[in-house]
DNA sequence: TGGGCAAAACCGACCAGCCGGTATGTCGCA
DNA sequence: TGCGACATACCGGCTGGTCGGTTTTGCCCA
């Protein structure tokens, strides 16, 4: 219990206005208001605006790039490491499908050199991933006439877009929504008969 | 030539602006200058600034509409049909990139009947494109073990994320970027080997 | 146990500036 | 002379952020 709730609550609340609304249109007032407090105490746990948000992307980036690191720990071979990343995101996607909204439509909001730092981070997690269908490729199971980066592109467009129409509430489950997303993926990864 | 000059130098403006920072985050004041003409011209052809931006949308609903119907029309085999609808989603998608910047980042700023039209249409085109899938699976020659709206979610991510990762500068041309990005989607489509 | 007290937490009125939108004026052309 | 096509000055409202002041907390020492 180091922090308090106020910067919790304010979290919290501007994750899910920010989703909602957008960054622009939201208002401080509309966040204290929502988080029940006053904006004195929001400022005296955040610098701006601009740190709230800033403070949503980096949480979001830490959560992921720890469940990466901890699955290629793990070990197995290239197609399960593979395999396992890719449910694992689409799941901490749905998880924190809100932030996840926010991180994609928000991020030229936020000044330019933390902008560039969610961008390094970023492409430092992606290039993991790219490294991973690399070493299938080497390996002869994943096809070879498709571009890496395009093939990386095309699974995060999946985790990207489902906060454009997954809905808990809805008739999917979670896992099999993730499971089946990464089935598509992984099966057009694959080498087609034909030898390259 | 029956509109003037103005409306769309202020359109093309507003597309570019809107895409580059938000909507929200785009003052009229930069609209008009970045279009060379003065506020007062603006709100002769316009109502407001949430009109500006409708007026986005309804072009590239109307193009992509335009497009699908003349695709369909022009017949062939379901699987030939879904490919060409497919290929030219993604080209289309890429010629109006900002324009898919802006559909995507700023629905929710679009007032609320508005924002009702566009997602009514667009689940309409959507529609359309899930009838496709359906017939296919009927004739056999796609996977019935994944939701047909599943399936439509995995295509178009690859369009809504085009714009995080496509540059017209870089060295991917548009019509293969097109046509990988489909062989991906049809590969993944297909029957598996097993019989359902 | 409790009095003292600094520091941290919090409050809310206030500000300058910018926002979308408008009212009124001017100009050229039919 | 009238009318559409603009220009310009201006408005009320809201914004992110500030700041002087007040309350609460935590700790030390008698």
């Amino acid at each position: 219990m180091k922090d308090s709730h106020v910067a919790d609550d304010v979290t919290r609340a501007a994750v899910e206005l920010f989703a909602r609304q957008g960054y622009a249109n939201t208002s401080v007032q509309q966040i204290v208001e929502a988080a029940g407090v006053t904006k004195g105490a929001m400022y005296h746990y955040f610098e701006s605006k601009d740190d709230l948000l800033f403070g949503i992307y980096e949480r979001l980036l830490n959560l992921q790039k720890a469940h990466l690191d901890e699955i290629i720990a793990r070990g197995g071979t290239t197609d399960e490491v593979l395999r396992a990343v890719c449910v694992d995101v689409l799941e901490t996607s749905i998880d924190s499908m809100e932030e996840g909204a926010v991180f994609f439509r928000s991020l030229n909001m936020l000044s330019a050199p933390r902008q560039q730092e969610v961008t390094r981070r970023r492409r430092a997690y992606h290039d993991e991933f790219a490294e991973l269908v690399s070493r299938g490729q080497a390996e002869g199971i994943y096809r070879t006439d498709i571009p890496v980066a395009m093939l990386v592109a095309h699974f995060f467009s999946d985790v990207h877009y489902l906060s454009h129409w997954y809905s808990p509430e809805g008739p999917e489950d979670k896992t099999l929504v993730a499971e089946q997303l990464t089935d598509l993926f992984l099966t057009s990864l694959r080498r087609t008969d034909a030898a390259p």
